[in-house]
DNA sequence: CGTATTTGACCCCA
DNA sequence: TGGGGTCAAATACG
């Protein structure tokens, strides 16, 4: 296990060294060709260190921490409504997980635990209108449901749920329900948004005020590749159903709005593209488009600052994905070598934990 | 004044 | 029948 560790540490550090020189030919307009090497290198760097992770889940102990709180929860949000809206109503069990491939519609869920002097700005980069709050039976939160701004307008069905965590305030649930329809789901183009006011607070009033600013400040062209930007002190980040995931997710972007540009934090922006493309390399094979600078400067940033230096993967959560029935659109972390040992004839839910210590 | 949020009421389903 | 999800009128805000 020491050893695993070791090597883990190893490739990661070895990612984050490229990412450092591929940062510098950046900077001194290196060949193209170089710049897509070291690329591929971070990327391969990852993929290695992430299959590590999983190897590792899936030999340790595999449900210790699943039947946690947060499980728990994200039961919980699941469990809401799935008859009524179409959806599968738990991606956590392989049984529905079957049911995907028949049901147009799913549940993401994404779990967001911000730091601790901020109260939760998120921006996924899609613009939402709240349509109801609910206290929810043995919550200490009240829920809130959110939909997207243009389904009026355009007819998107997206929606999604917010509840605060009990267990931690600073923790955010989020469920995503629908696929965005919307313009704003094709033309997202940029990887990052500027500090948002977008405030994801439920169950305190101050919070929701903020979420006025929201639908506008979230009218950001963003890329098509799934990208999670981070840019706040923890981060946390759990997404079940991951194949829908670059559908939700075209950018996510955690900033705080109190926080001036001259703080370090807004430098410490973590492109979570650079991992998730990596995970789908096979997937997402325009992500070494020369076409993603800003993504590729976010990841600098991250890179020099010393950011995401602690990327993990939950254990847990990583045994169910190497446990659970799975298919290839689904495994964005492990190659095909691994995924030749796995069941691919059903979806599987991915239930995995980003971790980022900034 | 237009748009977003709040919040009580209503609907649906287990 | 109760809980979760949604509706829509009232309210707030820029």
């Amino acid at each position: 296990m020491k050893c695993e560790q070791v090597c883990l540490i190893d490739e990661l550090m070895q990612g984050k060294e490229l990412a450092k020189q591929l940062c510098d030919h950046l900077v001194s307009s290196s060949s193209h060709e170089t710049n897509e090497v070291l690329i591929e290198k971070i990327l391969s760097t990852y993929e290695k260190a992430l299959a590590m992770l999983n190897c590792k889940a899936n030999v340790g102990e595999s449900k210790a921490n699943n039947s946690g709180s947060m499980n728990d929860s994200h039961s919980s949000f699941t469990n809401g409504s799935p008859k009524r809206e179409g959806m599968e109503p738990e991606v956590n069990h392989k049984d529905v997980c079957k049911k995907r491939k028949t049901v147009s519609r799913w549940t993401e869920q994404v779990k967001v635990c911000l730091g601790t002097s901020l109260d939760g700005s998120l921006n996924d980069g899609y613009s939402w209108r709240k349509y109801g709050q609910k206290d929810i039976l043995g919550a200490r939160f009240p829920r809130g449901y959110y939909r997207c701004t243009y389904r009026n307008v355009q007819g998107c069905l997206a929606t999604k749920q917010v509840q605060k965590s009990d267990e931690d305030p600073m923790t955010y649930e989020i469920t995503y329900k629908g696929r965005h329809t919307c313009t704003q789901a094709s033309h997202l183009n940029r990887a990052i948004t500027p500090p948002s006011k977008t405030k994801m607070g439920l169950g305190e009033k101050k919070n929701q005020a903020h979420q006025k600013n929201q639908p506008q400040q979230e009218k950001i062209e963003q890329p098509q590749e799934t990208i999670f930007s981070f840019g706040l002190s923890d981060l946390e980040v759990k997404i079940e159903d991951r194949d829908h995931m670059e559908d939700i997710f075209p950018s996510f972007c955690f900033s705080d709005p109190s926080i001036g540009s001259e703080n370090e934090d807004n430098n410490n922006i973590f492109s979570y593209a650079m991992i998730e493309n990596n995970l789908m390399e096979s997937f997402s094979p325009s992500f070494l488009s020369p076409t993603s600078d800003i993504d590729t400067n976010i990841f600098c940033d991250w890179a020099n600052t010393g950011l995401g230096q602690t990327v993990q993967s939950s254990e847990s959560d990583i045994s169910d994905i190497v446990s659970a029935p799975t298919s290839v659109t689904n495994s964005p972390i492990m190659d095909f070598d691994f995924l030749d040992k796995l069941d691919f004839d059903t979806d599987f839910p991915i239930s995995t934990t980003e971790l980022c210590t900034f």
